[in-house]
DNA sequence: TCGGCTACCACTTTTGAACTGC
DNA sequence: AGCAGTTCAAAAGTGGTAGCCG
């Protein structure tokens, strides 16, 4: 599977570096099941093109793994819904002055639908077509590497939806469909932006941080472990283990036990004896008793072996990392100018939404995914394939077209070139980058480097700005008064489409196909 | 009939404005 | 007047569940 792509893959439980691939090595080849893995790309720019040596630790772990165990299960909800545990890391070895955007994206496990069945994830078909994909960027995005490896960097304010046309900027996902979240960490370029021919980046995936998407929990070991370790979820612990609150919200004296609870349970209690039988009978589903209680609960049912069993043989080690460097002035991104995302997203204040400028052919940001996605997705969604890039006016006709943005490519078989939606939660409107000619590696996003004033306020944050409680960078209320400008103002986008964002200009320079910050 | 999805519920944490004291 | 700390109400985030839908 994944590291069989990648050679001497090391995992020292926190980042791993693989060997240096020369950078002809054929990217298309680097295609797995959660899409491509790219080795490190040795950089030859210098101290600051160092982006190879950037090294990212997942945040809790040892929480992801035993989730991980379980087989991880994520609510998806129209409204969107958060993940927990939340994406959080440490990053290192970043140049302390050199800007750096950070992001995630979320891609599609394997090209199956999961169905819960006998306490295990079973396949249950063919996968349905995918969601547009989008990018999450980091509302601190972007910053030096000084800001970036002072604190955490927290991406808990991500989330899942499985509303196709949801206007909020979260990112979609398929019900009961396996995902992998991966980071990406890109450098803005001299400049001060990226998207340009030497725009770096590099992509970390942490296997424990796959999981299902789902509208209400199967696992109930996955419930209980949300609820123990999930602050909001409180209220639903109760004592010795048992719903103390569902008894009491119902009025009655003893604990009242969920379906998914007593199913489990009976399992759990009397698995040695279904165990047996199932090993006398040679029955898979009674077999699949004895791997919940081992912990291993994910399965294939292609052939009736645990998921996990298979799935997590290609885990470790746990982070696989690759970078990238652009260097072919033909990869560079395309971007072109268009209208916002929304006018004006409802009931969203300060969520900003980005795309890709193009489709993002490197196995980072964009295999174009999903030719069946392509023919059974809603019209509007589609609008925006066969809208001219470059700027151009504003209506709300291609306002909904925005929203077709697909996903990179987890399969090679899939080639069909759509560019990629990005969001972050950082700006107050929205913004749209055409999608343009398809590029053999254009680079990930198009947001780039804020300006002199933006700037202003990331390196040089006091540390009494942030909360003392928290060391974590989450862009939210530790930092309010550092970005307190941005709530303001209006940034606009020269030649199509503007965002509000305070005395500054997000501008897209279609001649360099880049983009910058300026002053307003 | 059944599995999946949605809306709503009660509860908890988080957030930010208002207030107070120095 | 300005700052720091406290208080408190509103907002947001939880899982559970009834009911709807295909």
């Amino acid at each position: 599977m994944l590291q069989e792509k990648v050679p001497a893959v090391r995992d020292d439980q926190s980042a791993a570096v693989t060997d240096l691939i020369p950078e002809q090595t054929p990217l298309a080849q680097s295609t797995g099941p959660i899409g491509p893995i790219v080795p490190i790309v040795p950089s030859t720019s210098g101290p600051d093109q160092n982006i190879e040596h950037i090294k990212v630790v997942l945040h809790e772990r040892e929480l992801w793994k035993k989730f991980n165990e379980a087989g991880t299960e994520m609510i998806i909800t129209k409204a969107g819904r958060r993940m927990f545990p939340s994406y959080k890391v440490k990053v290192s070895g970043m140049n302390p002055k050199t800007k750096y955007i950070l992001l995630i994206d979320i891609v599609p496990g394997d090209d199956h639908r999961y169905k819960f069945c006998d306490n295990k994830w079973m396949v249950a078909g063919k996968a349905e077509p995918a969601m547009p994909g989008r990018l999450y960027v980091h509302p601190d995005s972007p910053a030096t590497g000084a800001h970036w490896m002072r604190q955490l960097v927290s991406f808990q304010k991500l989330k899942l939806t499985n509303n196709h046309l949801d206007p909020f900027g979260h990112i979609i996902l398929n019900s009961m469909h396996k995902y992998q979240p991966r980071l990406h960490i890109v450098k803005a370029d001299e400049n001060n932006a990226f998207g340009s021919k030497n725009t770096a980046y590099c992509t970390h995936v942490f296997h424990e941080t796959a999981f299902i998407s789902v509208t209400s929990y199967q696992n109930h070991k996955i419930t209980q472990l949300k609820i123990e370790n999930n602050p909001f979820a409180k209220g639903f612990r109760g004592s010795e283990g048992e719903d103390l609150r569902v008894s009491r919200l119902q009025g009655k004296e003893y604990p009242v036990i969920s379906k998914n609870m007593v199913r489990q349970r009976l399992i759990s209690s009397h698995g040695h004896l279904v165990g047996k039988l199932g090993a006398l009978t040679g029955h898979p589903q009674v077999l699949s008793s004895y791997q919940y209680e081992t912990g291993v609960s994910l399965s294939n049912s292609d052939s009736q072996e645990p998921m996990s069993s298979r799935y997590q043989q290609s885990r470790e080690p746990s982070l696989l990392y690759h970078c990238f460097k652009h260097r072919d002035a033909a990869r560079h991104l395309e971007l072109g100018c268009k209208r916002p995302y929304l006018e004006a997203p409802p009931t969203v204040s300060d969520e900003h939404y980005f795309r890709a400028a193009s489709s993002f052919d490197s196995p980072i940001l964009s295999h174009p995914y999903c030719t069946e996605a392509l023919g059974s997705q809603e019209p509007c969604m589609f609008n925006s394939m066969e809208a001219e890039p470059g700027p151009g006016p504003i209506d709300a006709e291609n306002l909904s077209s925005c929203n077709m943005w697909a996903s990179m490519q987890p399969y090679p078989r899939y080639n069909v070139d759509v560019p990629y939606q990005t969001f972050t939660s950082h700006y107050s409107d929205t913004t749209t980058v055409a999608p343009g000619v398809a590029h053999p590696h254009p680079p990930p996003s198009v947001m780039s480097q804020a300006s002199a004033d933006f700037q202003r306020g990331l390196p040089g944050i006091p540390s009494s700005s942030c909360s003392p409680s928290s060391s974590v960078i989450q862009g939210s209320r530790d930092r309010s008064a550092l970005f307190l400008k941005k709530q303001s103002s209006t940034y606009s986008i020269q030649g199509s489409a503007s965002i509000r964002y305070p005395t500054h200009q997000y501008q897209v320079d279609l001649s360099n196909s880049a983009c910058h910050w300026i002053d307003n």
